[in-house]
DNA sequence: TTAATAAACGTCATATTTACGTTTGTTTGT
DNA sequence: ACAAACAAACGTAAATATGACGTTTATTAA
């Protein structure tokens, strides 16, 4: 009756940030490292996602939080979970085997996976424990596991979210301009978009609220800043009901 | 080292079905059982979905499909992975206690929630063997475990979804009325349409095909019937990148 | 033949989108 | 002090889509 495949529970999370200076939508990765018997050594020379087992009596919401917090001291922040990873051989380069009172067993590993929205200026990567680092999605690094479709599924539920529904702001800072907010869209969805019509859609919008301030230190025109108030937002006709097929 | 919490992994489906005739979403239901030591008999009086362990070497994706063919027979019907639900709590009311080896283990259920969209008709709920029902998604009988929230999350993400993608032509037969596809966004989205908007907005799709054929049997004017065609849609400006927040 | 009924078509005002052109305010170089 | 450079911000006109209705048509049942 013993089996001899072994389930392991784990989240991942792919941590998007978004930086509105350089206007680059990263993921937060880390090396990864296998642990060998006697010592911590780099084996391979790719970079994971961060991810944890979860706890015997942890929600696995909390296990994605817990595992953000560990990463970057950040709690608080827009969480998704978008999606199960569960085939059998998703981690066949894992070294899979585990011995339990002289048995054998083979370990499968779920994971469920999340994605949190951020600013990457909130992370401080300088003095990171786990030596992490942004990366452009639109340039990732070779990746270990599936990880890479799993950041592929992150962004691609992420596309369609933020068409739908206001989470953009999530990944800008409090006080934005309606430059940010466009260059944010044309980095998520990789499109480009008319810059005045983009513009006279967004100031229209009773949630965005123009600030009596402007931007400092550029060396052009200051343009407007503004903000986002997600109680007017709630209070307005969402769900929204467009067909738009 | 050994757990005292094992985990076990499951799929579970939730089976959308509509019936054009009473204009009726529907979720496919199964009464719940236990099997006690000895005989297999009713000790709760409730329903719950559909779902099954997923074996060793088995994909999630192809559990699913296994429990929809095991329960209705059907293969190859609009499938989609929607949420793990695996709080350490959610089957408190199912005996969680096993034995294995003189031991006792403590039993962790996680469970990959699916949503099927297919035909009331092609279930024979009539000699099934599981004595599945069907129920209307406004009209759910009492529910077993977490099966309740299950289905209202499956529900909440067809809600959106069928307004961002063509996937309600997966619940109607091949040849429609305009009148069909509308009474089931009512359906799906709990809200009334005018008629005329939303044929002049349909008909107008490039890839909604008006059929030479009429509705027959029915003891007014009879409608024409139109097909779905996804190489158009396909062929066509998707994804749309209507910022609709 | 007519009443009843659902299908199908039509109209008009308003709102939104698309595709552009123009003006404004600020910094930097001369 | 002035002009060049440049992004911010505003404007316009046509096309398309939406929302809120009224009207006509084809069929069955009485």
């Amino acid at each position: 009756m013993t089996p001899n495949k072994i389930l392991n529970l784990s989240v991942d999370c792919v941590v998007f940030g978004y930086d509105t200076n350089t206007k680059s939508l990263n993921v937060l990765l880390i090396k990864r490292y296998l642990e060998s018997d006697t010592t911590k050594e780099v084996l391979v020379d790719d970079y994971v996602l961060t991810g944890y087992h979860v706890f015997e009596d942890e929600t696995l919401d909390n296990a994605a939080t817990r595992v953000l917090k560990e990463l970057t001291g950040l709690t608080n922040q827009y969480k998704k979970q978008f999606k199960a990873f569960g085939n059998p051989d998703r981690l066949s380069d894992e070294k899979d085997l585990i011995w339990i009172q002289n048995q054998e067993f083979n370990l499968r590993t779920i994971t469920i996976a999340y994605y949190f929205l951020l600013k990457t200026e909130d992370v401080d990567v300088q003095n990171n424990k786990y030596k992490a680092k942004w990366f452009p999605v639109r340039e990732l690094p070779e990746l270990g596991f599936d990880h890479q479709q799993i950041i592929e599924e992150a962004h691609d539920d992420l596309k369609t979210k933020c068409l739908a529904e206001p989470i953009i702001f999530e990944l800008l800072p409090d006080k934005f301009t309606i430059n940010d907010v466009q260059d944010l869209y044309e980095s998520i969805l990789g499109i480009e978009i008319d810059n005045r019509n983009f513009r006279r859609k967004l100031i229209n919008k009773k949630y965005i609220i123009p600030l009596d301030e402007k931007q400092v230190g550029v060396s052009k025109k200051p343009a407007q800043l503004y903000m986002f108030s997600k109680d007017i937002y709630k209070k307005m006709y969402h769900k929204n009901y467009l067909i738009n097929i």
